[in-house]
DNA sequence: ATGAAAGCGCTAACAC
DNA sequence: GTGTTAGCGCTTTCAT
């Protein structure tokens, strides 16, 4: 490949002449200005990265470090992310934690070492050592998803108990006065919210909220199923199901159905996030829907902010994106009591 | 960060012997490379991954260019690749080509720059010229999924005859006679061998193939459906479908249930691929399932073998996988002629 | 066994 | 405006 001293022979200037006159033409004369990107073209130059990065210290990437991969919004995360990580002429990098303590503090670690320009985290743990290691970081970092209380730095998400609240007060309007909720993890910021705005509208729906009817699915398809199932062989059991997210939602469905109930009819169901080939599940569910695409966006665009000002210290940002309601045939007015 | 010049002055020698030491105990002796350890623990020393790469010309970073991430695979695809690349301390970066030509080469032209230490390319275009540009790069390349004729490099993919073969027979098995298959895009490699192998496996089974049944769905599910709604309200219309995807499958089934048949009662379905939770689409899909984290492994395998001897010539080699079959409830025999 | 020195390709002071 | 020079952190001859 070719290098930087080829064009400068070529040019007969000195490297830092091409050096300067190709960041900004306007510090050399337009002749030599010209024979400059002229012999650059000519011998195919193209800026070595690594070269650059080990100048500056850090690497024109950008990791991405994520839960899981079977997460059916990760597909849309990183399309959003690598397209406005391009504009900035970043590559992004990605590595899955499984959910695991140890395998986020490495990850991070490996990133770090690597120096990588910054680290957009969806983080799964949230332990107050976690926290302190996140918050010791030099490299710059933007938070999704879960907020990690106390953490100063960039965040983007949705408005967790909002979401909550159109599903649960949709299924009010229906009715439904016995409503479960299959939550996330207990203790992740999102499960805690999600759970809040559920309580907090039964009450003002004038529904005591039943604590027994709000189980942990750890957000796993599994976990939700069997959960499911407890929650509907209960003699008290709900007329409807909200799940904190779409793989439980359609564990929840599979044990409706495997217990022969009939959803709407029977049990009603709602789900916060939704998978891309939902319109052929039936029946369709009904939904909030996080603006995936923004989200991403917004995230890189915040991180990309600290990228390019490496010495600033930027004040800590939030961004909450409003969910969107989708109504599917999932849920419908309760069966007569019998 | 600690670089290797602390590590030196802390343990009393040069630095190239802290290189050396670190590299491979065996040329220095024990009590220095025990001081030496014990100095870059104390300073917490981890080498420069970026002027590593600058020595060596090359990162260890490895591209990966696919054509979009909705493809149900995708997930399942980068975490095997990431899982393998990590055991060879690797990163994986991640690009999207949206299955464009344009974008697909200048996606690679950029990693290359990059100096990225190989490519695993899921190619969305396959014309000649491409392949001259494919075969003229330095930069170690595995390609997935789609073969390149004519590439003389490694390919990992699944057997496509086989797996149409697979679903075909199962389908005359039952009765079929008139079965559709809503092909892949035209031309791709993969599309052109399962409309091989369905042709093939219905001479077999004493079935002319009627080529206007074979229609081109693009991957594309929205795609799909239009030539489903096409295929399925012809007076002489097929009683089974077989989707060459996943995507194509699930659009079929939308236009199967619009219409008002029955599946499998009217018309029975198959596809090759799955959807993660597909267990809760009704009816069941009849599938032949690619062993996506072991094609991931494999492409990884081979690259690391290129990029580890980098100035051998391997020899190109191919790992064909076979594909699982795995029925479902949305295959049976044809409905009585009326 | 250890060290000195060159250089990977680039950028940025600092001269002139 | 343009060139000289000194690194960024590391690996690798080549001496000693």
């Amino acid at each position: 490949m070719a290098t930087i001293r080829d064009v400068a022979k070529m040019a007969k200037v000195s490297i830092s002449t091409v050096s300067v006159a190709l960041k900004d033409g306007t510090q050399v004369t337009p002749e030599t200005l010209k024979r400059i990107t002229d012999a650059a073209e000519a011998v195919g130059y193209t800026p070595n990265p690594v070269a650059q990065s080990l100048k500056a210290g850090r690497s024109k990437l950008i990791g991405v470090v994520i839960g899981s991969m079977q997460n059916p919004w990760f597909g849309d995360l990183m399309a959003g992310i690598e397209e406005t990580a391009q504009q900035h002429h970043h590559l992004v990098t990605l590595s899955e934690t499984r959910m695991d303590l140890e395998r986020e503090r490495a990850t991070i670690d490996v990133l770090c070492s690597q120096r990588v320009g910054g680290i957009i985290l969806s983080p799964y743990v949230t332990t107050a050592e976690h926290v302190k290691f996140l918050a010791e970081l030099k490299t710059p970092l933007v938070v999704i998803d879960q907020k990690l209380e106390g953490l100063q730095t960039d965040f983007v998400g949705i408005d967790n108990e909002l979401a909550m609240a159109m599903l649960t007060s949709q299924l009010l309007r229906l009715g439904h006065r016995r409503i479960g909720h299959i939550a996330g993890t207990t203790g992740l910021w999102t499960s805690e919210r999600r759970k809040q705005g559920f309580r907090e509208t039964l009450a003002a729906g004038g529904v005591e909220p039943d604590e027994t009817l709000i189980v942990d699915g750890q957000y796993d398809g599994q976990v939700a199923y069997d959960q499911a199932m407890r929650l509907l062989t209960r003699p008290d059991r709900p007329t409807a199901i909200i799940a904190a997210n779409v793989l439980m939602a359609l564990g929840a469905l599979q044990a409706i159905n495997d217990l022969n109930f009939k959803c709407p009819d029977d049990i009603s169901l709602a789900s916060i996030d939704t998978v891309p080939w939902a319109s052929v599940i039936h029946p369709q569910l009904t939904v909030v829907v996080q603006p995936i695409a923004e989200i991403a966006h917004a995230a890189t665009a915040f991180l990309m902010d600290r990228v390019n000002a490496p010495h600033e210290a930027i004040a800590p940002r939030e961004r909450i994106f409003t969910p969107k309601f989708v109504a599917g045939s999932s849920s419908a007015p309760p069966p007569a009591r019998a």
